[in-house]
DNA sequence: CTTGACCTTCCAGTAACTGGAAGCCCTATC
DNA sequence: GATAGGGCTTCCAGTTACTGGAAGGTCAAG
């Protein structure tokens, strides 16, 4: 399979892919004309990234996992602690924007949003 | 007041504070020594920026915001219409996270954590 | 043989800083 | 006056995870 095929079947852009290479999280066969070619396990690595990154893994974690995955002997405590870590994170970000979203609603609602120039939202920003 | 004062005054790290100036948000002026001088108008910019920058706005909407800010003539429409337009971007933000981390909690839920190699989330991972 | 769709590599750019190096400036102390 | 410290300056590189684009080789069809 070449490139674009995979893309296709995983959803992953030709330039992840390669960039993918790159970092080292596949090494795909080549062809004598220099053509990567993808067996079913570079498919299924490269799901699996693509998989890990929508659950909003970093590079370094997808890294970690594929390697967890590929280990036979390892212990799911190692697993789930990443994953743990993670969601941890994750609910952060989620606070983060919340609190974001609390306030920016507030100030939307506040705001005339007509041809004056007062405005609640910038007299907020501006502390007065 | 020299840059680190405007520092502790805004919470803004001097090196944020430079890298304000290099991209055009702020002009403090120079003592002939080079060192910057920041007057009042400066730390007050500084003071919205980082407000606008805790709100998330991005650095381009930040200037947007204080051009806005700094004319008299400004519509509000004009500002409330960037801020819906944040806030929507937020809305979105917020919901691909919650989707995640509702994946998320399922799986460290289902997850034994222990010694052994099985693994509900690398099972998932791998779409098996 | 040419055309068009592939594929390759390499370089640069994205967002918003942050770390670090090299070096000037200022004040206080010995 | 020399020196030590802390603060200031600029500039360069690195961060994350790609993405766009240029220059050029390859392949199948007509």
């Amino acid at each position: 399979m070449n490139i674009s095929d995979v893309s296709k079947r995983t959803g992953l852009p030709p330039k992840t892919i390669r960039y993918y290479e790159d970092i080292g999280l596949i090494r795909p066969a080549r062809d004598t004309n220099g053509y990567r070619v993808f067996q079913d396990a570079d498919t299924h690595k490269l799901a699996f990234l693509g998989r890990a990154r929508t659950l909003g893994f970093s590079i370094e974690d997808c890294r970690t996992l594929m390697a967890l995955y590929e280990d036979q002997d390892r212990n799911s405590a190692d697993v789930k602690r990443l994953a743990q870590e993670h969601l941890a994170h994750i609910d952060e970000k989620i606070a983060q924007l919340q609190s974001m979203q609390a306030t920016l609603r507030h100030l939307v609602r506040e705001c005339a949003g007509d041809n004056r120039p007062d405005c609640p939202i910038l007299r907020d920003l501006a502390q007065d």
